[in-house]
DNA sequence: TAGATTGTTAATCGATTAACAATC
DNA sequence: TAGATTGTTAATCGATTAACAATC
C-alpha cells in the first residue's frame, strides 16, 4: 500500500472509475484490464494504473482488475462503505432534488433532518424528514452528531448557515448556493452548478465561431 | 488578440474569474491588479495573466485591469452577451430548481418550454412555461431553433431524450441525470453531482484518518 | 511454459510559476 | 520622470504517457 502524494486531479477521477466500475459489475463483467477500461473511459491505460496505485496494488499481473473488489476498494477509498448522518439547510426545490434522490440514501448519505425559514415547507414532511425552523438548527447539532450539512439556501444566507454549521461540529460541507463558503475546520465543496453552464455556452460558442 | 490553444484548465477558470468580477464590480471596486486578484482568488498572479492572454490584452501597464470591461470581456468570452433559448426536460425537482432560478434567465438563459411524462406535471405552470408531455418535443423543435436542452430525467431515458434533442437540432446539452450521455455533433456537459459529493466523502476520511 | 498485464521507473509533455523588459 | 504592473519569455514543476522488467 503506497502513500504517496494523491493529487486533486487523482481525486477528481475517483468518483468516475466508482461509477465506471458500478456500471461494469451490474453488466455482469467480472474482470477488466486498464487497457480495456482505458477505452471505455477515454483515457490513458498507463494513467488508470498510476492512479490506482497511488493507493496500493489492486491488480493482478497477466489478469487485470477483479471489478468487484476494484469496487470495493475504490469505494473504501472514498469512504463510501460508512454511512453519514446528513442534513438539510433550505428545502426548496434543490434541497428537495437531493433529498429525494434515492441514489444518495443507498449509497451511505441519509438526511436525518430538514430546516427552512419558509413558513409554508415548515412541518412539511420530505421523502426523510420533517422540515423545521432553521432557528433549530443550532439545537439539533448539540443532541445529534452530524457528519455532512448541505446548504441549499439563497445566497444571502450561506455564508452564516456555513458557521452555524461549523460551530455545531458538521465535519463537511456541500454547498449549492451561487457564492464560495468558508469556514475553518470544516471541509467544503462548492458546487456551483452555473460555472458549468457558463462552459457549455463558451463550447457553444467556439463551435459557432469556427462555422 | 491571440489565438493560442486554450486549455481545459484555463476553460474551467473561466467561470470563476466572472463571478469573482462581478463581485468586485457590485462592490464598487473599478480597477484590481493581477496581484490584488490573485490574493482574493488563491490562484498565482502569473497564472491570471497568462490566462487573460489566452484571449488579449485586457490590461494596462502599471495600472491593471479596469473591473468593468475585463468582466465584459470574460462574459463575452463565455458567450453570455448573448441570449439563449433553452427547453428543460424533466420537470420534476432539479428541473424546477434550475428553471426557478431566475439568475440563468437575467445571464441570458431562456426557458422557452419544459417538458415530462408525468401525468400530476403535464399542464403545470412553472415559473417560466407551461409542463407539457414528452411527446412534443421532436414537433416542438421543429418549429422553435433551441439552442440548449436540460435532461433532467431519471437515467434510464436520459440518452434517448439525448438523442431526441440532437436530432432536433439543439446545439447543446446540460444533463444532469446520473449518466454520461452523448451523441455526435452536440456540446454536452454532464453535471454528476453526485461526484462532488463522493470527493467530499473522500476528504472527510482523510481528515479522520489523520486523527 | 508462453502470453498477458500489472506495477513502477523513466521520458515527455503541458501547465504553473518566476523573471523581466516593455510601457502606461 | 519614477513607480507600478502588464505581457511575454524562460524556468520549474507536476501530471501524463511510454517503456519494460516482474510476475501471475
Amino acid at each position: 500500500m503506497k502513500d504517496r502524494h494523491v493529487s486533486e486531479a487523482v481525486i477528481r477521477r475517483l468518483p468516475k472509475y466508482y461509477r465506471q466500475l458500478q456500471e461494469l459489475k451490474k453488466q455482469g463483467i467480472e474482470r477488466i484490464s486498464s487497457g480495456e477500461l482505458s477505452v471505455k473511459m477515454g483515457l490513458n491505460a498507463s494513467q488508470i494504473r498510476q492512479d490506482f496505485n497511488c493507493f496500493g496494488g489492486f491488480g493482478q499481473q497477466g489478469y487485470g482488475y477483479q471489478v468487484s473488489s476494484l469496487l470495493k476498494e475504490i469505494g473504501s477509498i472514498l469512504g463510501l462503505d460508512q454511512r453519514y448522518k446528513v442534513i438539510l439547510v433550505g428545502a426548496g426545490h434543490i434541497g428537495q432534488a437531493l433529498t429525494s434522490y434515492s441514489g444518495f440514501a443507498r449509497q451511505g448519505f441519509d438526511i436525518v433532518a430538514a430546516f427552512d425559514n419558509d413558513e409554508r415547507l415548515i412541518g412539511r414532511q420530505l421523502d426523510v424528514a420533517t422540515v423545521r425552523p432553521i432557528g433549530e438548527i443550532a439545537e439539533f447539532l448539540t443532541q445529534n452528531r452530524v457528519d455532512i450539512g448541505i446548504i441549499a439556501t439563497p445566497k444571502e444566507v450561506a455564508n452564516e448557515i456555513c458557521e452555524l454549521l461549523t460551530k455545531g461540529g458538521v465535519s463537511a460541507i456541500w454547498n449549492f448556493a451561487p457564492v464560495d463558503v468558508s469556514s475553518e475546520n470544516v471541509i467544503v465543496e462548492n458546487v456551483h452548478l452555473s460555472d458549468s453552464l457558463y462552459v457549455l455556452s463558451f463550447r457553444l460558442n467556439q463551435l459557432r465561431a469556427e462555422d
